[in-house]
DNA sequence: GCCGTTTTCGGCCCGACTGTTTTCAGTCG
């Protein structure tokens, strides 16, 4: 995300908590809520986007442009200045503790003058807490509790953790004889990260018990008959929700979300002459019969639109083309015919390379094995002698295999200048090579955007790998110039990686929109380092598809012939761009 | 604050659980 959007996406979601704090129309917060969520969702800075463009995005309006318009010439606008001279914006931390909201952070203000996480805590010790109206001892111990343990509301988890947990969850629950159990929320519409886990679940009491009895919780928040919430050993936050079976997809709809994806479903709902809720689609008139609920689709179908698979679920234009019947076929994990970019323990990975190819040949039609190249010592990454001989031990295992086809990539490390570490000739004989950066990530904005620019202009950067550097809550996108390399990107037709390791997952959704905007096709990478870490692919397709991705779009639904004639040709474009 | 095939004004999604209460406000999703 461009660093503007992320601060004006912030500065909107602060203002919509301080004109909470200052008791304004509730509307009016969730259109500052909204505002904030859409610019996080757009791939181009948002400061660049003419105003005719702005206006036509669902969410932004007069108001919100006005203050667009004022940020981009003094970094902040009026209204926000007002209202943060009126109350601390630090009071905004508070917010991250379970049980507080903007009320009783304005009581705690107002009362003993707390601004902060730190001050809280005091006044909890001090037992000062318990002696206001409205709070008690169970608040003042959950408070510094909370604090103490590290425990936030606005905690996260990668995708791939909360997956592991929320399936140990339904197999534990599954074991006791609950069979219709599933989860929702961010985790079901593969979210990059996850807050906290929503299991849904067919049932009565019974299953709340035993969800309770289930070892990995720490601490119980709430336990009631048709709702519980823990908070797991691992720190996430698991909420359970039991209902009828004829409820179960009207459940799994409202607990999906997102949440501004359900209060469009809702006013759609309200327009037709239907509530909707978590329980069903009703009629509103006075017999309140149901007419939908057993199903996701059937609600959908009932509000007179296309399934919308749960990846979409963001309100970013899906709804629209629900209704329009035009919600596009989205890829599949049967639309993978190969991976192309994997390690062996000839340099960072756990196996050989006949471990890789007995795996894979029972996966895919066809498949390359990577491995990294110079100048990477610290990774032994190759040099052209040891690709050449160990392409050659790979291409020696193809009559065991007759049915499948396979070949020998290599990720070539793009040089601080931009070059790749082989001469032309050589890259010539790499019949896959994928550029990246791994080293100087930090290099000032132009030098690094000029590295990277060369890098696509070489034809024989077949696919560019992990084009942003980030790594979930460790490092954030390298600090480069992404629309100028996305234009270039364009003009050479470059393949980039959507990289499947849980930790990268880049291009994240964003960008892979951009990219599919431009008619840029991609590649689904595992970048495997394991046999087990194959499955990595997984996490690439989640965000091809919330990024709205056909079969059409990567290059791994290719067959063999083709995807390798794609590459020639594509290097032979390159080549007469150049010279041109 | 946003939005519009009933509207440029007057709407704007819905319900469970807790704590501190004695009928409910606040929080959460």
């Amino acid at each position: 995300m461009p660093e503007s959007n992320k601060r004006i996406s912030q500065m909107f979601e602060q203002m919509a908590f301080l004109c909470e704090l200052d008791n304004q129309n509730p509307f009016k917060v969730r259109a500052y809520k909204k505002a904030a969520s859409v610019i996080s969702m757009l791939s181009e800075d948002v400061l660049d986007i003419s105003e005719d463009k702005l206006c036509e995005i669902r969410g932004i309006g007069r108001g919100i442009l006005k203050h667009i318009n004022e940020i981009k010439h003094t970094q902040t606008f009026s209204e926000f200045e007002e209202l943060k001279s009126k109350y601390p914006l630090s009071l905004y931390e508070l917010l991250s503790i379970e049980g507080l909201g903007s009320k009783r952070a304005k009581i705690l203000y107002e009362k003993l003058g707390i601004d902060s996480i730190d001050s809280l805590v005091k006044a909890a010790k001090k037992g000062m807490i318990r002696n206001i109206d409205g709070f008690g001892e169970k608040l003042e111990k959950m408070i510094i509790e909370s604090v103490e343990k590290g425990i936030s509301t606005k905690n996260r988890f990668l995708y791939s953790f909360a997956k592991k947990t929320a399936n140990d969850i339904i197999k534990y629950l599954n074991s006791c004889g609950h069979k219709k159990v599933g989860y929702a929320g961010s985790l079901r519409r593969c979210a990059e990260t996850v807050g906290d886990i929503d299991i849904i679940a067919v049932g009565g009491g019974k299953v709340i018990d035993d969800f309770l009895k289930f070892s990995g919780i720490e601490r119980v928040l709430s336990a009631g008959e048709l709702k519980s919430s823990v908070i797991l050993k691992n720190q996430m936050q698991c909420d359970l929700r039991v209902f009828e079976e004829s409820s179960y997809g009207a459940a799994l709809c409202y607990f999906t979300g997102s949440k501004q994806h359900n209060i469009r479903l809702r006013e759609l709902a309200n327009k037709a002459g239907y509530l909707l809720n978590e329980y069903g689609l009703f009629k509103k008139s006075v017999s309140k019969e149901m007419v939908a609920g057993k199903t996701e689709e059937e609600i959908y179908k009932k509000l007179g639109m296309q399934y919308i698979p749960p990846e979409l679920r963001e309100d970013n234009g899906e709804i629209e083309l629900a209704l329009k019947n035009a919600i596009p076929e989205l890829v599949s994990y049967s639309d993978i015919n190969g991976d192309a970019h994997s390690h062996t323990f000839f340099t960072d990975g756990a196996n050989s390379i006949e471990e890789i190819v007995d795996h894979l040949s029972k996966r895919y039609k066809w498949f390359f094995i990577g491995d990294h190249s110079i100048p990477l010592n610290f990774v032994n990454g190759l040099d052209f002698k040891r690709y050449t001989e160990t392409r050659e031990e790979l291409l020696k295992l193809l009559k065991k295999y007759p049915d499948i086809n396979f070949d020998r990539s290599l990720e070539t490390e793009i040089l601080k200048d931009g070059s790749l570490p082989f001469k032309p000739e050589e890259l010539d004989k790499i019949s896959l090579v994928i550029s990246a950066v791994h080293s100087n990530n930090r290099m000032k904005r132009d030098d690094l955007t000029a590295r990277i620019l060369k890098a696509i202009s070489n034809p024989y950067s077949d696919v560019i790998a992990h084009l942003t550097g980030r790594l979930i809550f460790e490092r954030d996108e390298m600090d480069a110039d992404y629309d100028l390399i996305f234009e270039l990107a364009s003009k050479n037709n470059t393949v980039f990686e959507i990289n499947g390791q849980p930790d990268r997952l880049d291009l994240k959704d964003v960008n892979i929109r951009k990219v599919k905007s431009l008619g840029l096709r991609v590649i689904l990478s595992s970048d495997a380092h394991s046999i087990e870490q194959f499955d990595n692919i997984e996490y690439a397709l989640n965000n091809a598809r919330r990024a709205g991705l056909t079969k059409n779009d990567i290059i791994n639904s290719l067959g063999w012939k083709e995807l390798n004639e794609f590459i020639k040709e594509n290097r032979t474009r390159k080549k007469q761009l150049q010279k041109g």
